[in-house]
DNA sequence: ATGAAAGCGCTAACAC
DNA sequence: GTGTTAGCGCTTTCAT
């Protein structure tokens, strides 16, 4: 009689079910009954199967069974950049979320390159995966080129964004509130007492930015403050950051209250405005908006705008399975909005 | 006659060979090798399946190719945490590398927890990666249980530890050589003209913050400094961080000069020190041991041990690529070392 | 120049 | 209770 042992150096490093079979004279069909326990199979046929499958630590190819079952229980996930606090918040959100529904994850990035982009979109809807979540390039946003998207709605492949979001209405999407979020930082410059408010946004192409200064300039409105156009900055981050900040104070008024659309113009603020002689926020007040870790170090502590990443990649994993569980229904694109909070620290 | 866009509407939403080949009346066969411009195919035939392809937006099926060519060209890569700026750093290391040869990440996180990090091996070692690089989770790491790794490494499948590594020398792996940064650190503090030097490190089975240590009390010895038993603060991140940084000034005697073996123990330390109104770095100089962001927006700045994560991961990845490539070939397992240095800023 | 058939690893409907 | 067969999508050897 054969012993599992005196088999072992005969095996390969990697047994499949065929393996088994013909190693226990028996047929690929009942190993894979037995393996799952079926009832088709006597117990003790199915006793010995799995006795063996597990001395040789049988693992079913999850290839095949992608193949076969046409699911993969992968998700795809496309985003500009993973050095970056707010994305890697995200993207722990969505792996909680996948995780718990035994969902893994398959990570590209873009680099804000609308190639890349266009590659990665390809690379994943081959097969790979189950559905897909993006945060758009910002080379992608530029250029309005959506038609790698497009596509992929037509077919109906199931397709979540976050964050940065084609401007068109007609997709899933997560987004942070961005206009409240502005509006809400400059409330608070206002309600500590700044009369003379400075914004350092981005470009106009890059949505997050433009929401967020809509926000500030209905503030500003709002409570009747006026607004000098040489204290609205648009950092181009091809150029150096801090020199297009200087220009602020190189003026003959100088703000009270700056609003920085991130975290980094913030803490870069911050250091020039020291830098000057002046303090912060006796001088001048600084709010941020992010998610990242910088704020809670600098000295002042920085007040600012929480996004709640982790919470964006929740629900945008939420909403993507949803699309994949009733992927033949029909039904019409969903928004989700995240709410933001002023996180208040020392700098205002 | 049968045009391209009167089979528009028949199409499904996703083509395969076998409906080109059905509609083209060829077969499957013929349409493949077309597809990859094969000589055995005429001209003229190539160029019409070619079109019907490109019209219908073809893409291989990436399942079937991988379950065909036994290679998925995708690599795995489990980490502890990825809302953390070094391991960041690290995938975007890998990412550059391995999206430069075509490869795709999978990316899990244990969490730092033992039995999600055997998850996540199980998960991926079944077929849908052709290799794997792992930072261990430090569960395992004080469990000292690597039975999941050794299966792996007995099947000789391609795998490469980056960072936090297992013990035992028989592995390919990537490391930082934290014993010459942790001294190099403290040689730093001490030219700088510090006598009494404290370290903030971590508890015994962190690997890295042992190894730092082992250089600090290195250099300690070599300068002929005295060790105050009471200035080695072993942080458990199980409880308050910031409480028990306190205890080392909660004593007759402080030290001038604090070596933490991460960026946030530094920057927690250097809050406390300006909270006991004392300066940094002329009552008490600070060095940090980071990869991070932090350290460039503290008041003042934060010297560093740069980690090069990015440097790590590529070696790791070009490494495991090594691996992978020849896979059957008998080879000693590899360690490559990554050497750290000073970015001295204004803190010390 | 084209096609049939087998097989990558697995499962499920359908024999027996 | 067990085995045969077909098929997920693709490629490749071997006919024709």
């Amino acid at each position: 009689m054969v012993t599992l042992e005196s088999l072992l150096d005969n095996m390969p490093k990697k047994v499949n079910i065929k393996m088994i079979a013909s190693e226990l004279g028996v047929s690929p069909s009942t190993v894979s009954k037995a393996l799952k326990d079926s009832h088709e199979i006597s117990k003790e046929t199915r006793k010995k199967i799995k006795a063996f499958a597990k001395f040789y630590n049988y693992k079913p190819n999850s290839l095949a069974l992608s193949l076969r079952n046409q699911k993969t229980m992968v998700i795809g996930i496309i985003i500009p950049d993973i050095v970056h606090h707010f994305f890697s918040r995200v993207i722990s959100g969505i792996e909680s979320i996948a995780n718990h529904k035994d969902y893994s994850l398959m990570i590209c990035i873009s680099k804000d390159s609308y190639e890349k982009e266009v590659q990665n979109v390809e690379m994943l809807t081959n097969g790979s995966v189950d559905g897909l979540l993006v945060s758009v390039a910002k080379e992608t946003l530029e250029k309005e080129n959506f038609e790698h998207f497009n596509q992929l709605i037509e077919q109906e492949f199931p397709l979540v964004f976050f964050d940065r979001v084609p401007p068109h209405s007609q997709v899933d999407k997560v987004i942070i509130d961005d206009i409240a979020g502005g509006y809400n930082a400059t409330k608070h410059l206002i309600e500590k007492g700044c009369k003379k408010l400075a914004i350092l946004t981005t470009p106009s192409h890059v949505t997050v930015g433009v929401k967020r200064e809509t926000g500030f300039l209905k503030a500003i409105e709002e409570f009747g403050l006026p607004m000098n156009a040489s204290f609205d900055i648009r950092i181009d981050e091809k150029f150096d950051i801090k020199k297009q900040i200087k220009e602020l104070f190189s003026q003959n008024e100088i703000p009270d209250g700056i609003f920085a659309v991130n975290e980094t113009y913030a803490a870069i603020a911050m250091k020039l405005v020291q830098e000057k002689g002046l303090h912060v926020p006796k001088d001048i007040a600084i709010i941020g908006f992010t998610d990242g870790l910088i704020s809670k170090f600098t000295s002042p502590t920085l007040t600012t705008i929480a996004q709640h990443g982790q919470t964006m990649g929740a629900k945008a994993t939420d909403l993507l399975l949803e699309l994949i569980f009733q992927k033949d229904k029909k039904r019409s694109p969903k928004t989700t909005v995240i709410s933001t909070n002023v996180v208040e620290r020392e700098s205002t």
